[in-house]
DNA sequence: GAGTAAATAGAATATGTGTTCTAAATGACC
DNA sequence: GGTCATTTAGAACACATATTCTATTTACTC
């Protein structure tokens, strides 16, 4: 019986997301997404009841896609080469999706919405960041059999910190990180596991 | 034959600085600013011709004054000693001055200013970025010998990237960098001069 | 082809915030 | 005490942007 649909929320997600790549989270105004994707802006909130809703949106389906990647990698079998894994993951994870890494990567959570987060969607981001520490307190204990809140730490600077150190300028010239930030992010990772006595 | 005035530059910058620190840029409006100095608004502009110029202002102080510290560092008689001053200094400083540190730390430039930034402040902006190059490339050379653009970077990882991904943390949760962070810099420090092969 | 539910359309509204404008207050100097 | 430049004071204005509201269109069903 209904009128079929022009603009389904996917579209405008994905609108929103690559106007937040491009120019920050102020930049993804409803009106400057509703004309990328071609709509009048009532038609934006038939789909989201706010614009803080639809920017969650964005930054959750992005966080949680990223860390489960990132965290499968941390499973590994063997712990030491999974966390090198993983560290080594955040560069190739911005060469192959440059636009997912402006958008985590270059702004936090909390430039994202304007009057507080929506109470469903802040306990989803919630979760989302009890994910973050558990599974680090996890890997901690696989590799050193410590979860000294130190050790995790230093585990955490190891595999995302520096890492995201390594390629934080490139993307923000928005340019792929070359190869030999490989290096730093391995050899930052060796030095500081080596640390954990192992 | 003037009146005496009440509110001068300087105490708006601070409270601007302050509210930045505590809620980001967006957070420091005009009417914000006006009331932490406990001034109208006409007050603020009688200062400064705009929120821009006021924010620019900001920003550019904040950032010589570490600027100025941190090469004055970087500087230092023996230039591997100097660069791992240097990068320990990053969080001496955060420590020190936990507000300047979210300011610069915890936003980037392009954050502060609505419109683009007002071109005298602009220049000034330019010639910071231009004094962390020059004095980036300057130390490279001293270290060891190159000048070379990846030669630079791995540099700039070292004492500067690093060392801020150590600190990123507990800058944005508000609490003074442990002190086991500073063996994380001195770690990935040594290991990654050591690429340089010196 | 009439009925209808869903979706598009875009004008209208509300609100927050930067900026301007005019009046009043103040203190130094003659 | 009058004069004057500067500053405070705060209301008024302008503008961008989120949000709401009321048609209108569309496609499916009977």
């Amino acid at each position: 019986m209904p009128r079929a649909a022009k603009f389904d929320e996917e579209q405008i997600l994905a609108a929103a997301g690559r106007l937040i790549a491009a120019h920050g989270p102020s930049g993804a105004t409803i009106a400057a997404i509703a004309r990328a994707v071609g709509a009048p802006t009532g038609s934006i909130y038939h789909r989201f009841d706010s614009r803080d809703v639809l920017l969650a949106s964005v930054w959750l389906r992005a966080a949680a896609t990223f860390q489960d990647s990132f965290f499968e990698q941390l499973a590994g079998p063997t712990p030491r080469e999974a966390g090198l894994a993983a560290a080594l993951y955040m560069a190739q994870r911005v060469r192959e999706n440059p636009r997912e890494a402006r958008l985590l990567l270059l702004h936090r959570r909390e430039d994202f919405v304007d009057r507080g987060w929506p109470p469903a969607m802040r306990r989803r981001a919630e979760q989302l960041g009890r994910q973050v520490e558990t599974e680090l307190r996890a890997f901690s204990r696989r590799l050193c059999g410590s979860e000294h809140a130190r050790t995790v730490r230093i585990v955490a600077y190891a595999v995302l910190e520096a890492p995201f150190a390594a390629v934080r300028r490139h993307i923000a010239v928005n340019e792929s990180p070359p190869s030999y930030v490989d290096v730093l992010i391995q050899v930052t990772y060796e030095a500081v596991i080596g640390l954990l006595g192992i």
